[in-house]
DNA sequence: TTCTCGCTAGTAAACGCTTACATGAAACGA
DNA sequence: TCGTTTCATGTAAGCGTTTACTAGCGAGAA
């Protein structure tokens, strides 16, 4: 015992008299070895419990199995679908993920990405922060990308996004349909692109005339800042009927503002998100929203880049946009008054 | 243009006029270099856009700066709480995840792990199905290692647990302190070490007698086998008046199965749960349950495989178990009668 | 018997990097 | 002037694999 070092193909080579050569081919059932040969090396390996270096094996091949996940801060449910929907694909191929998550800006992005480099055969970039330019100087020249959810038009890099302008302008366009007429809406954090496209949808939605009149609160996707959002719509005059906020935790939090402030939803003010979380259908009222489909954005990116991966250099870039789908419930009933 | 191959150290270093040893130097800040060399050697690198390729270089200096992390199929929020907290524990020291989940039995999860040596500098393995000696014939001989939430006590590594059986007698006492006299429980899947230690802090909560003839029905910790117990207890006489469901979506599913029977919660039947995921606070009524500390598990068992990586051999293998904490919310509120 | 063919197994180079060690030039003291 | 020290730089080994190439050997054909 007291191994200090992990036994390496050359303790096995010893151990069962052969070359390292042997020993490789036996175990990567590469090239030919005879029955008595493979036996000594499957029992030398067994008994050293020699497991392969990768590192120094992908030095080689030129293959890691790996592919890199670059998220920005891995909140609430949305990265866990994400992360699965890539996930899930991933292992059918018998792939690993290396992740990283949450950069603020685009120097740590670009950090996270060149320390990614040699140990993943592609990856997948989240970055809401960053259009696709500012991503292709961080990228190492050569390593194939996909990105997801990414501003600007495609530089070098294949981007899949969600349809954020069709889908805010769908629901607040149900709204109005349904007969609500000063309909708020809470931002997400600036600079970001889903916020900024989902209150381009708000805006297109409403018309220049009222648009331009509409209430629009700040926010930054977190329940908190929807509480506080909540609580100024609560004491606006006039008040709003209705309110569209830019993701499910912040309609969550402006939903509990206004309870507590005494008026009910939806009888009072309706109130619809973005995304679908989970909890939007447990919560009470049910919470009308807007799906976006984030684990089918993850297997598609995902096959992309496997794709990508596989042909050496074809493929043109292209942005792909994956469209979304109204979810009514009951938090934007329209109750007869 | 045209590079079909990333840049080496080689080529920066052809370009730069010096030796690769040299520009190593540069890069790493180590040794003592001249200034117009640096400027030369950094000019080149840039021009080139060179990346250093991490697999080559931990190869020789046999650190990663990855840890490697293997999970269980986990379905919802558990996982990404678990992610996060050792997600925000290693960005702080620079390091990358390397995740692999979804294993169903013992032989993918072997295969996983051994497919991380030479990639990680240690592993975080959570395995409720396997047992720590198990996994010790699993993992690489000298491969760092920290079990989360595995039976059976320490073999070869240090284990960090939660108190699952702790937490659920504290649970159902607190229930029987309330007055509650039938109380039922919706056990998780069969050969799982969380589900067995929780039905085992239930029947202790219970005594013997009681224990014997409590009504146990299965589940597998999906809302649905949850909504499927429910509507058996719905229908059961005498009808319990508390059901102690082994985690929060069986406890939600019951909640809905038996409000979709016509039953009232708490009024009927008072409701319990187990981990405290962020729906819980969302229900209505707000879910009853125990919070398992699962980020700060995380969190420590990060720290934990950090020590164990950097101390070369001492540290005995422990098992530490983390305390649970009952959240009492509306769901299992006593109401007068 | 000898030549050739077909296999198995070994040798050694290569992957891209770091680093111990060697080298040689400049600087300094005597 | 010549050793001696110092310091920047280069040389080359080595990390643990895979794999092209080579060598050797036994069998079958002539």
């Amino acid at each position: 015992m007291g191994e200090l070092l992990a036994a390496t193909i050359k303790d096995v080579a010893i151990r069962a008299r052969v070359s390292t050569a042997s020993v490789s081919r036996v175990l990567n059932g590469s090239g030919a070895v005879t029955e008595p040969t493979r036996q000594r090396v499957l029992r030398a390996a067994q008994h050293l419990r020699y497991t392969p270096h990768e590192a120094a094996r992908s030095l080689i091949t030129r293959r890691t199995h790996t592919i890199g996940v670059l998220l920005p801060d891995i909140h609430g449910e949305y990265f866990s679908e994400l992360i699965r929907g890539i996930d899930r694909a991933a292992r059918l191929r018998g792939l690993h993920l290396l992740v990283s998550s949450s950069h603020g800006d685009a120097d740590e992005a670009a950090l996270a990405l060149r320390s990614m480099n040699g140990r993943v055969d592609g990856v997948l970039v989240m970055s809401p922060y960053l259009d696709a330019h500012a991503l292709d100087d961080a990228l190492p020249p050569t390593l194939p990308a996909v990105l997801l959810n990414t501003p600007g038009d495609a530089g070098r890099t294949t981007a899949f996004v969600i349809d954020d302008f069709g889908g805010a302008k769908a629901m607040v366009e149900h709204l109005r349909a349904q007969g609500f007429q000063r309909i708020a809406h809470i931002a997400g954090p600036e600079g970001n692109y889903e916020s900024a496209e989902r209150l381009r949808g708000f805006q297109a939605a409403l018309g220049r005339t009222l648009a331009a009149k509409a209430l629009v609160l700040p926010g930054n996707f977190t329940e908190e800042s929807g509480y506080l959002a909540g609580q100024k719509l609560a004491a606006a005059t006039p008040r709003p009927d209705a309110v569209f906020a830019a993701n499910d935790m912040m309609a969550i939090g402006c939903l509990f503002a206004l309870r507590d402030a005494g008026l009910a939803c939806p009888a009072d003010v309706a109130i619809a998100g973005f995304d679908d979380i989970p909890i939007a259908r447990y919560i009470s009222p049910p919470l009308t929203t807007v799906r976006a489909q984030t684990t089918e954005l993850g297997r598609q990116a995902r096959d992309e880049l496997a794709r990508t991966i596989d042909a050496p250099a074809g493929m043109k870039p292209m942005r792909h946009t994956l469209g979304t789908q109204l979810v009514v419930r009951e938090s934007c009933h329209r109750t007869p008054n």
